[in-house]
DNA sequence: TCGAATAGGGATAAATTTATCCCTATACCG
DNA sequence: CGGTATAGGGATAAATTTATCCCTATTCGA
């Protein structure tokens, strides 16, 4: 496993719950878990761009931090089903809010996004000059 | 700059705030501005960890993400002064919140991190045989 | 005149997170 | 028998984010 470096601030409520909730798909996972998605496979149909792997390192990592249950069903194929403690219980109305003002004001994060991913991608890296020499190609 | 290969997820709202959002200090950075500190040097002293470098990006995304606007006064020294957008206002709900339930669960959060923090890094790297070798060597 | 404060940013390094690849195991279905 | 579904994880690569280092400029105060 990966041995941090550097410390988390851990100061405020603020620092604290990114802590537990930082992470490219914890949020869904939680939320996907409280919509009745407990097994790793269904939660991994719900969440298609995350890989296994990953789907189990921030399981892990919620399990860890008490927002979820494991429960390994001795059986064969395995099963496995995650389940929220009160403590990630406590916490979904916070995701849901989240949730509801991100569909709220989807039309326009979304432009937002798109708009700041744009300005990223079209820094043009090969000189003007280069179209300069297509024209003159062209006009000969 | 960095050019993104992997595009986002875009699906639900969820993802869209996460976009928004995600970034290991913009939180605090809307929050502050929030409580009153414009000026990016404020800004920094209420968030010592995080570098001037690193302050500058995430705010220039933030209001590229129309969360913020930054205003540029022609004096000498230099001022500048972020203030919350409407946009940026409305989601100040959610992050009070947060901060709340942050608050609330303060004791438990810092338990759960430091408990998980500790468990990545007390895996033992040198095998027990050397345990063993020292007792050996004891007994003789 | 030197140092501090103000704001900014390029180049690069380091840290961290996420993804890819590949392997283990078993039962069921056709 | 061969393919599929189930769950898991080590080793490693790639992507992404964050940090470090080092510059620019001006005014004020000691």
């Amino acid at each position: 496993m990966y041995e941090k470096k550097n410390l988390p601030t851990l100061n405020c409520g603020l620092d604290l719950v990114g802590e537990v909730l930082y992470g490219k798909w914890k949020i869904r996972i939680l939320w996907f878990i409280h919509q009745g998605n407990l097994r790793p496979s269904e939660l991994q149909r719900k969440i298609p761009d995350v890989t296994r792997r990953v789907l189990n390192v921030q399981l892990k990592e919620l399990e860890d931090h008490e927002m979820v249950t494991k429960k390994i069903y001795p059986v064969v194929p395995p099963k496995v089903e995650y389940r929220l403690t009160d403590f990630g219980k406590s916490i979904i109305p916070l995701i849901q809010a989240i949730g509801s003002w991100g569909d709220e004001n989807q039309e326009r994060l979304r432009q937002v996004i798109l708009k700041h991913a744009a300005s990223l991608s079209d820094k043009p890296k090969t000189p003007f000059i280069e179209d300069a020499t297509v024209i003159i190609a062209r006009s000969s």
